[in-house]
DNA sequence: CGCAAAATTGCAAACGTTTTAAATTTTGAA
DNA sequence: TTCAAAATTTAAAACGTTTGCAATTTTGCG
């Protein structure tokens, strides 16, 4: 059954040329004569010629791929992050010819571990590193192998030059904050996370900062931490800020997952969003817009972001770049029904 | 700053060995003494050595690659389905040492040249095909080329053998009618797409034949069509049932999005889930947790699905099978809120 | 100690491309 | 008609592995 696939000898041989004049004439070289150029295009069409890869990779040292290493996740998490992404650096890199290799780190096996086998092993011309980590083993091996890569996301300190795409969380935070200080509320609350990722600190600045910047000394902040993978003790840490003698009348998630475990926390409490507590996100994940009565968040358009990394990232490999290209998108506020005027209660 | 990689001529020339004794030392073949094998092992670790994925796949004809080429989706529409199958397919697919290649379509370019290329130019040893169409190329293409594949979903004439796994959707749609005649249900609605896709036939076919079963004939069932990725043309449809001077007290959709459309425009009409309506979905996405009252639905663990998927297709690869795989996964039903006893208005 | 057998190692070809440098053919002016 | 220059084509090496077969070394028995 298998039908064999042809090889470019075997291309040669039916045109009566030699290799090196078919390769030439499908690389488009000029100087190969134009008759010959569309003889070979026309017989490699009708042949279904496809170059292989491997050799072509082996000779040219490029093999047209970009590598992902797929974040570890729980075992019933998949956060809807991933599907978008991955669509949207499908996209990016298809308009140049490139494909994506999904590589998954084993159980027990560190993500650094199969970063550094793609790498090695010539898989890959570039990769992308997604969740970025207060200390990142991955960064700090790709710099000194000098290995092209995009980041999605960025270090805190950033002593090195390094290719980064950002979502710029600490604008959101800000403009969250702004907001509801508009709408009267002076008592907030942000639910982070324990996870060492860098965005916790931006997003958390970026509130402390539009604070800051009001300069008016009733506001006051709590701040109660989460772990990421333990949906009890998430509960359990929600309930405690909800269930405060003095709680907050306005709460910023660090994400949309937990905005909403705080309003189903709220609800069952017997709160009512908004009237009795605002509450903001940040994802704009597509649950959020069903969860009564809408989540108000902020949409960072993942699927244009992973797009634009594609792009950063063959511009990187295709012109050696040496200085770091950097992006920070503004993610957009999506204004559902979870945030409103402070309740009059205390005032 | 580039770190030179490793390769094998290095490596041997360092053991003073030929790079033949070091490729099969690393490859652990047993006519090497065994202490050679530890001495190679040991040095191979400490450089860093890793083999070229192309060269190894030029002279072994095996990339280590599985390919899934991405279905094209609207410019806003990510289905939650690619983060979990991706995320199993990668799980499985690791612990045989395999990884996975992600290719997307161009605009303009079919899904089947994307298959073709993928499939010549060698960089995948089998490939995953998902969401099969009635008349689907896809699979015509790559049974006559007899390349390693296996499809998510099936055929509804399954004149040739070939490898698949689905989700029982019949089953489960068979499952969602007893469940709602049960509780007093005799009309009924469906709303399905009119995408050429198979598993609509399958899961259509399901309810039909689960009305049969029943044999009474007072059971009566309305279907109406939604096209695909025209958010206005499918609440106009659902909202044409939901309208109808008779409508069905209990709707059943083609998948989660469709039923959270419904629960909405529901909602809109006045109409109280599930005092009113009862409506049954199917997938599980993570919105129909959110949406209230809570959406009933099915999960068909698509990322498990995915593993086993993957495993399948590795064993099909190692050992050359014939004998087609297929393999029928039973949804379980999530019981949520939006399903109850029918109303008794006309009864 | 000698020698066949067993154990171990190495040479060289092959995989399918790209590319350097060289060979061949064509062109056109003298 | 001749020959240098231009145009076109080709031979061969290289990329880094795996592997069939041959060469070498070691082992053990007489």
């Amino acid at each position: 059954m298998t039908t064999r696939v042809i090889t470019l000898k075997e291309l040669a041989a039916s045109l009566d040329l030699s290799i090196t004049t078919v390769s030439r004439a499908l690389a488009g070289h000029e100087q190969i004569a134009l008759k010959t150029r569309e003889r070979v295009a026309q017989a490699a069409r009708q042949a279904g010629y496809v170059p292989n890869t491997a050799a072509r990779t082996l000779v040219s040292g490029r093999s047209g791929f970009v590598g992902l290493v797929l974040p570890i996740r729980g075992p019933n998490l998949v956060d809807s992050f991933l599907g978008e992404f991955v669509t949207g650096l499908g996209e990016g890199l298809v308009s140049h010819g490139a494909d994506l290799i999904l590589a998954t780190a084993a159980f027990g096996h560190s993500e650094l571990s199969v970063l550094r086998h793609v790498v090695e092993s010539g898989r890959a011309d570039g990769v992308v590193v997604t969740r970025i980590a207060e200390v990142d083993e991955r960064l700090a091996y790709l710099r000194e192998r000098g290995f092209p890569f995009v980041a999605h996301g960025r270090l805190l300190d950033s002593d090195f030059g390094y290719n980064w795409l950002d979502t710029d969380g600490a604008h959101a935070f800000g403009e969250a904050f702004d907001m509801l200080y508009d709408l009267g509320h002076r008592h907030f609350g942000l639910v982070t996370i324990s996870e060492p990722m860098t965005f916790r600190h931006l997003r958390q600045d970026g509130l402390a900062a539009a604070i800051a910047r009001r300069g008016d000394p009733s506001v006051r902040l709590d701040v109660v931490t989460a772990p990421r993978f333990d949906h009890e003790a998430r509960i359990h840490v929600v309930n405690r800020m909800l269930q405060a003698p003095d709680r907050p009348t306005a709460i910023v998630a660090l994400f949309d997952e937990l905005a909403l475990t705080v309003m189903e926390e709220a609800a069952r409490a017997g709160l009512s969003v908004p009237r009795d507590l605002s509450v903001i996100g940040f994802d704009n994940i597509a649950a959020s817009a069903y969860a009564p009565p809408g989540l108000t968040t902020f949409d960072a358009s993942i699927r244009q972001c992973a797009r634009e990394i594609a792009d950063m990232l063959l511009t990187i490999i295709a012109e050696r770049l040496a200085a770091p290209l950097t992006r920070l998108i503004r993610p957009t506020l999506v204004a559902r029904a979870s945030h409103g005027p402070a309740p009059q209660t205390r005032s």
